[in-house]
DNA sequence: CTGGATGCAAACTCTTTGCATGCAT
DNA sequence: ATGCATGCAAAGAGTTTGCATCCAG
């Protein structure tokens, strides 16, 4: 495993820190789905998540790995990703990044590229939208499917 | 209504002729479902599509119209699009453009802007995929939730 | 005729909600 | 002590599948 306590101390305590800034509770639910979810550090579906979890902390349960990535949504930690199907993936907020999915296989993968979005940006601001979030996906067969 | 007969019997005509040169059958659901898909105009969800047909074909089934969309959309006549919540859209494919979607009530407009997405495209020929589509979706609260 | 297309109903997946219990504050 | 957070279960939304019937070719 690749993880470090020292990432994990540091997680801990940004993540209780943005809590209390908000006045809502620091529980082991939040603090462990929040490690897991950034030693992921990948997109990843709710149940992925509570799959990486479940071993460290048990009887943890789907409704609150969902409210719980929904917190981090609205924390800035993660960002909702609707990939291809109706299937909903939270991926770590890093940098800005875009994704690729294979419309057979349904597999997400990241794409490291600039965009220049300020046009689109500016058309929703026209249209009376305070946008807070672009999401590009791009959809074709992967290697393994074609 | 807008609709001009015109309109109609090109459709029918443009359908017809991409079937027959995929050896699919030109039944009267298909024809009146693109006729309803094509007066839209519009991204619309498999019920809204059903909702304008209904009226001249009754006994149309969703799941009839969920395949036509999709045989649509292999046709090159529609795109999908997964709007910020599991609901998928179904946009009829006339020049390229984009989505806003609030994030509050889930309504989409679209947007028009020329966004230069060779870069995510190369990159994503890079990962090898021969990527077909790109759906640019920004988020944020519309004008009325604001 | 004959097989692809349709309608109906049911299944399926993923996500959200309601409520009693528990724990962080 | 107080009430937000959790776990469980069940509902809900949206989409897909199975199968008998029907109709375009």
């Amino acid at each position: 495993m690749t993880a470090k306590a020292t990432d994990n101390t540091t997680w801990d305590s940004e993540l209780s820190r943005a809590l209390r800034d908000r006045g809502q509770r620091v529980t082991s639910q939040r603090l462990l789905i929040h490690r897991a979810f950034r030693e992921l550090d990948h997109h990843a579906s709710a149940e992925e998540v509570l799959a990486a979890v479940s071993p460290r902390l048990p009887n943890v349960s789907l409704p609150t790995v969902y409210a719980t990535l929904d917190l981090f949504r609205e924390l800035g930690i993660a960002r909702r990703v609707s990939a291809g199907r109706g299937a909903i993936l939270y991926d770590p907020r890093s940098e800005a990044h875009h994704h690729v999915v294979c419309r057979r296989c349904g597999k997400v993968e990241d794409l490291e590229a600039r965009i220049d979005l300020s046009p689109a940006m500016s058309a929703a601001g026209r249209r009376g939208y305070a946008a807070e979030n672009a999401e590009l996906v791009l959809s074709g067969l992967c290697s393994d499917c074609r």
